[in-house]
Formats: structure tokens, C-alpha cells, sequence
DNA sequence: CAATTTTTGATGCACGTACATCAAAAAGAT
DNA sequence: ATCTTTTTGATGTACGTGCATCAAAAATTG
């Protein structure tokens, strides 16, 4: 049977106000007391029942998402998974909330942040912009014990508690391996170029993508030329228009990896003027274009991260934080998805 | 303020008791009254506190798995991650246990499904083994209202509540896909087989990938011969020596696919002596070795399921059913993981 | 209408913990 | 030894639900 306070109050000879002030930190115990109680919690193997703990303290853990107000897939995809992990976390004594913010601005985000440090929530997770201000904001956050976690874009040298998203600079390097091997037995043959596409250089997952990209390229396929790269600002229209006139420029481009959004553009120009030599397209995010474009041979691979996941993570994660319990790191650990037309989910 | 039993009361203008006979289905409640109380359920969004709940009528969930006691690292992965669960079930109010029954013998399983419809826990899983005396136990279990989930091998046709695995075709699919892809520009030029080693035809998994193999291959890559199949019966010694023979015999293989266990077989088989031509190879389940092959290039893709997550899974929607909660469908959803040795976790 | 059966109410304990209060004991200071 | 401060005990209430019991009310039957 499993050993409750009753227990332990009796084996350490203590009444269970002396185990309570143990078990929660209170003041007002003898440092030999301390001690024994904690022995004797190891000893019997005592665990706190988190669900009477909780059900004890009638105690709802507010806990805020902090998402920008982009509009591509795959933020709204983010969005709509905080809303709907919204609505069941009643059932887990959470109360999630989210707040949009402009994408890729640091002023509002570092506002909301500190706003946040005043409100203290129980937990903070935030799609995080790459900027020295945001960091310290963070920082501060965490400082007066209030656990962050970043989401699908991390801010490494902060203090923050928990990344839940994906590797980047394995995303690039997975991508320039498979591009690599699709191309391969004619990649000896007859000068190609490989094209490659992002939203902007300034955002972080986008640089550390490419970075991958480029490494893996120049190491273990050296013969595949990379073109400079097309920045088409996630935004389908422009990505679309660049596109295009790439394929009139060159005829030599055998693959073409894109590392942002902006994918209905990229998959419209492939659709009307692909270049004969193209033999290889690989992009980020399962969407529903990005599905059909897999599934009629217009895209060839896509890499993604599970936003389902991720925010359920991030709640897991935040939610252990604040009731002191240990995670399950396998179950936290965000996948790099590689899909292709025959593994849809 | 959510709201309590005691709001539902007041506001249906009954007694608690009454209440608490709605909820839990007891008899004695006219179905005018039955379906005054429900209706208030529903307006005021009443949600049962199932921590409450539980702690309330301190019970505790028995789960039992059953797993075949096969020496193959997967199974043994899905042994361990069990173990694990068990150990951490605790705070959780479940109890979790297991047998272990000899692999893909019909008898045993049967004999332990039986026991289990006497014993009655409150949720079974099993890797089945595909025949119909095993689904008609499964079946019986069900009728007497205990849930059971299928692990990692499903029993069509048989009234499980829920399939934990991967979807054994699309595996198949994604094998073949990624096969011909890699080989491709030369599938033209010249003649390449393809060989294919499975465990044994008898189980169901296998020959269910080597299906979607099979016709994903005749349809896309015709050009592709696919050889008789090879069974290594899932071990080690025996798939090395059927692949040295191979290798002897043929030097036209471009492509292999092993859809079984045995893995540490293939790999030193390939590391001796492994054919010129031989440019793809796909295997299942990472593992320290396999890790270790698509890492040193030995193996080109593991596909893999991820036994911690399937564990993990079948827990929460045999929990769910005990509990009366709905489960959401994309985190059950185990994926089709594809691994290459930029995108290893 | 009375007798019987069914339905409902009132109430209280239980689960394991949090938290507060007040009194009592122990330790430390003078 | 006395006084002060610190530590500990004893106790009670609360959280939201399950479950049991007994009495009371209402509905049904004859």
C-alpha cells in the first residue's frame, strides 16, 4: 500500500503538521527534525499524491502562450492547438491562456514579458524571437521562479527552462542528406545547382536550417553547387514570383529546398513552370497543401514538427514544473518528421 | 468557477444523492428526473472531477500487458518500457503489470486472455498473434466490458477498442518508395534486384509490409526486380548466414529491405561482405546497432516505431475507457518515424 | 382509500493533502 | 531559574467526489 502523510508522521514520530512543513517548505522546524522526516520519506518511499495535493489546495495553474500573430499555416496551426489545449485543461486544473504578438517584433514581446513577470502566471511558454532584450526578459521571468518554455523557436544562452521544438540545424542537414540521395548517381555526371528558399536570414530556425543545409552538402556531396539564396519573406505571392523567375534564369536546378513558409507559392511555381531538371523538392510543415503537393508528386519530402506536440509539451512540461514532478524526457523530445507520400498520417 | 456536483444539485433542484445516482448510473431515479439532472449537466458544462473522482473511491486501475518474452531488441524494448511505465504508474493510481508469454504461439495467449476474463482487470493489452481463437478471446474480454488495445501487431477483425502500431502497409510503402527513389536514375539503365528478408511469413506485420512493398514497387518502380523472399526467422546467426549465401550467389543486388529483427545479422553480414551494387539499404527499429549502422553508413533508413510511445499510448486509452474520458486522437496516433543519420534523435 | 413500492433527501464518512490556529513543549538567552 | 523565542503537536476545515444508510416523500397498485 502506498505510504501516505499518516505514515510517515507516524514512523518519524512526528505529528502531520511537523510532515507538512517538511514536505512543503514551511518554517518552523528543527534541522534534526528536517532530517528525520526526510529519511524516513526516502525510507518508506513516500510520493506526494499530486491529484490530492491539487484537489487540496484548489489551486489552477494559469499558464500563458505567448504566439505570434502570423499568419502562415503553420502559426495558425500553433494557435488553434493552444485553444483546444485550452479548452480540455479545465479537466486538468490548468487554465491556459494566450496572448498574439507581432511576428518577429522584440519590442511588444519583451513588453508582454514583462507585464508577465507582474502577473505571474505558473508558467510561461513563448515562441521566442532571437534578440538580447527578449533574453533578458526571460531571464528575469525565471529568476522570480516562474518556468519558460520556448516553443517551436528556441533563445539559447537564456535561462529558459525547456525547449519544446525541433533541432534546426539537423532539419537542414536531413534535408541535404535526402536531397544528396535522391540526386546522387548523377550528381557525378553533370554540373546541377541546388536552389534554396527562405522566409528571412534575420529569423533564426530559418539561418540555422540552412547552415545545416549547406554543411552537410559541401562535406558529403561537394559537386552539387548551391545558389545564393532567395528570401521570399513566408509570403506565398512573393515566393511565387521569385520562383519563377529562377526557373527562367537557370535550367541546371535538380533540387530545391525550401526552409519557411510561404509554401502554397512555392507549390502554385512548381505547378506551372517547373524546370525539366528538377528531380528533387523539399520543404518544412505538413499543411494541407503541402499534403496534396506530397500526395501528387509536386513535393517530394516534407519535414515537420508535430504543433500538436509541441504544445502539449510545452503544457506537460510547465504543469511538472510547477507541481515539483520529474518529466519522461523520451516523451518531451520533439521529433524531426520526415514525410513522404507513402507515411501521412 | 467550474462547476460541482453541489451546483448541479441546487440548480436541478434535487439532493446530492440523487445527483451522484444520475452520474453513476444507479437505479432508483425516475427518467423524468434522470433527465432533468442531465440536462443541467449539460447547460452548466458540468465536467466530473476525475482526480476527485478517483481519489474518492481510491481505486486503483490493474493494467496488465501481455508481451511476448521474444529476445529480439524491440521486444525487449517494449519489455523495458513497461517496466518503466509500472514503476511510474504509481502516482498515477494505475497498476500495471505483465506476462510474458512464448512468442507467436496461439495456446499461451489464449490460456492468459482467458484467465484474465475471470480476473477481470480494468484494461488488458497484448501484441496478438493473428488467429481466431485469439480474437474470439479478445472478443469475449471486450463483451464482458474490459477494454483491450492491441500493441504494436493489431487483430483485424476483432472488437478491440484500439490499435496501438504503426500501419504495417504504408511501412512497406515508405520502404519501397525510399528504395526506388535512391536507386532511380540507374533503375533505367541497367538491370537490379532487390532483396528482401523477412522473420517468417507467419506473422502478420511482416507479411503486411512486404505487401505494401511488394505492390508500391511493381507500380512505381517496375523496373526494380524483387527477389524471393528470404526468412531469417528474426535471428541474428541465421540472417547473417542467408545473406553471405546471397551475396555469394548474386551480384546484381542494389537494393535490400529487411522488414524483421535480426538486425545485428544484417549488419555484420553487410559489413563482411557486402555487394558492390548494393547502394540502399532499409531496415526496422532503431536500436544501439541499427543507430550505430545508419551512423557508420552500414544502413541507409531504419524505419521505426516508437515502443515508448506505444507503451505510453495504450496506457492512456485504457485509462480513458476506465475512466469514462475521451482521448485525443493525434497523440494516440503512433507514426511511421523514418530515420537517417541526420535526423537520429 | 390504504397498502405497497419506488423514488428522493439528508447526512456522514472516506480519500490524501493543504493550510490555519492555538496551545504546549523544548531550546536558547539572560 | 526565569523569560523569550523557536519548534512541535493537536485539531479542524476544506477540496470534489464516491458510497452507504435511513428516513421521508411520492408514486403506483389493488
Amino acid at each position: 500500500m502506498k505510504p501516505t502523510v499518516h505514515d510517515i508522521a507516524a514512523a518519524a514520530g512526528v505529528s502531520l503538521a511537523t510532515v507538512d512543513r517538511v514536505l512543503n517548505r514551511r518554517s518552523g522546524v528543527r534541522e534534526v527534525t528536517r532530517e528525520r522526516v526526510e529519511s524516513v520519506i526516502r525510507d518508506l518511499g513516500y510520493v506526494r499524491d499530486v491529484a490530492a495535493a491539487n484537489l487540496a489546495k484548489r489551486r489552477v495553474y494559469p499558464l500563458v502562450f505567448i504566439i505570434p500573430d502570423s499568419a502562415s499555416s503553420f502559426m495558425r496551426r500553433i494557435n488553434r492547438e493552444v485553444r483546444e489545449a485550452a479548452s480540455r485543461a479545465a479537466i486538468e486544473r490548468t487554465d491556459i491562456s494566450w496572448i498574439e504578438v507581432p511576428a518577429f517584433e522584440v519590442a511588444p514581446l519583451v513588453r508582454t514579458l514583462q507585464r508577465l513577470a507582474e502577473e505571474r502566471p505558473a508558467g510561461v511558454a513563448l515562441v521566442a524571437v532571437d534578440a538580447p532584450e527578449v533574453r533578458d526578459a526571460v531571464d528575469k521571468l525565471v529568476a522570480r521562479g516562474i518556468p519558460v518554455v520556448t516553443l517551436v523557436s528556441d533563445l539559447p544562452g537564456s535561462k529558459r527552462n525547456h525547449y519544446a521544438g525541433i533541432d534546426n540545424l539537423a532539419a537542414g542537414r536531413t534535408a541535404a542528406h535526402l536531397l544528396g540521395r535522391f540526386l546522387q548517381p548523377r550528381t557525378l555526371e553533370e554540373g546541377q545547382s541546388i536552389a534554396v528558399l527562405a522566409g528571412s536570414m534575420l529569423v533564426r530556425d530559418h539561418r540555422e536550417r540552412l547552415e545545416g543545409f549547406r554543411s552537410l552538402l559541401a562535406s558529403d556531396f561537394p559537386s552539387l553547387e548551391v545558389l545564393p539564396v532567395l528570401e521570399g519573406r513566408d509570403d506565398p505571392a512573393q515566393v511565387h514570383q521569385i520562383l519563377l523567375e529562377l526557373f527562367q534564369r537557370r535550367a541546371d536546378i535538380a533540387g530545391l529546398y525550401s526552409v519557411g513558409a510561404g509554401n502554397r507559392g512555392l507549390i502554385r511555381a512548381l505547378k506551372e513552370q517547373r524546370g525539366a531538371a528538377l528531380r528533387a523538392v523539399i520543404a518544412h510543415e505538413l499543411t494541407e497543401h503541402t499534403r496534396d503537393a506530397l500526395l501528387d508528386g509536386t513535393i517530394d519530402v516534407i519535414l515537420n514538427q508535430d504543433a500538436g506536440h509541441e504544445v502539449r509539451s510545452a503544457i506537460r512540461v510547465l504543469k511538472a514544473r510547477a507541481d515539483e514532478l520529474a518529466v519522461i524526457d523520451a516523451q518531451e523530445r520533439i521529433r524531426l518528421d520526415i514525410f513522404i507520400k507513402e507515411n501521412l498520417p
